[in-house]
DNA sequence: TTGTAATTTTGTAATGATTTCAAATTTATA
DNA sequence: TATAAATTTGAAATCATTACAAAATTACAA
């Protein structure tokens, strides 16, 4: 069976052709992608394919916690495949994003919440400058 | 000497008349208010104020390092006039945002990047229910 | 003080991401 | 096979943000 339509099945989703195309996509590709990024790529293979499914499916990925949704960049939401915990590193300079690990037992996952509180998912995430662009601005 | 021209100042900015209203308004409010949020409740005492000039001057102070641009919602940005160190949880129900201290020395602050990376902030963000969103949901 | 340049603010228009919506298509089921 | 339910689609609407150029303000030199 297919590790795509299994990842969708176990989450209550139904696999279409088009969900199993875009969570495939996402589980394939480490770019964190934006839904222009998405629709451009899936657009070339599947030419029927329309934005609001993307849009429409992404937001089913979120609520059936298929996908991470990365908050990180403030002129557009990027979508990560990859649900293991781990942290994002943007760059200032080219927007890219950086997987980053996590340190084991790390504080930050044990969050000092008020009382009655539930937390269901924890974001870290660094601004800065990559390797590249640091070393191209002196 | 007025704490809010100090801290324009420590930070290079030239306190004009609309910088020190909206960096008040940010440091008096612990709201993470939106764009909207600020102009509604400035523009209603300073009539002529725009909301290019709130635009502008947001920028400005997140490129002097004078305030925290807040990515956690992914609908719209808020901003935080206290640059201490602490983390933000969102309620997936209400919308509001909350404070949340960091541990004293938490492992989220030394994050493990790749060589020459140089990282200048770091947001740590939950997302869950908050305590009367939980109960009102049973 | 006065004139000139530089900076800041403002309103309008443009842009671009996202949502709405209703029709068309596909899938499930009786 | 017929009918209902779910899904996909494209067009239009919405809403946050940006671009831009004119107006207003501030800084500064004569």
């Amino acid at each position: 069976m297919d590790y795509v339509v299994e990842h969708l099945r176990s989450h209550d989703i139904k696999p279409s052709i088009q969900r199993v195309a875009i969570m495939r996509y996402l589980m394939e590709h480490c770019t964190h992608p934006t839904v222009d990024a998405i629709y451009r790529d899936l657009h070339a293979m599947m030419p029927t394919l329309s934005k609001t499914t993307i849009y429409n499916t992404l937001s089913l990925l979120e609520e059936k916690d298929a996908l991470s949704v990365l908050t990180i960049d403030s002129r557009n939401i990027h979508y990560d495949g990859d649900t293991s915990p781990h942290a994002h590193f943007i760059c200032r300079s080219c927007r890219q994003i950086f997987d980053i690990p996590i340190p084991e037992g790390g504080s930050a996952a044990d969050p000092d919440t008020p009382d009655g509180f539930k937390v269901e998912h924890t974001h870290i995430y660094y601004d800065g400058l990559c390797d590249k662009c640091r070393s191209a601005q002196n």
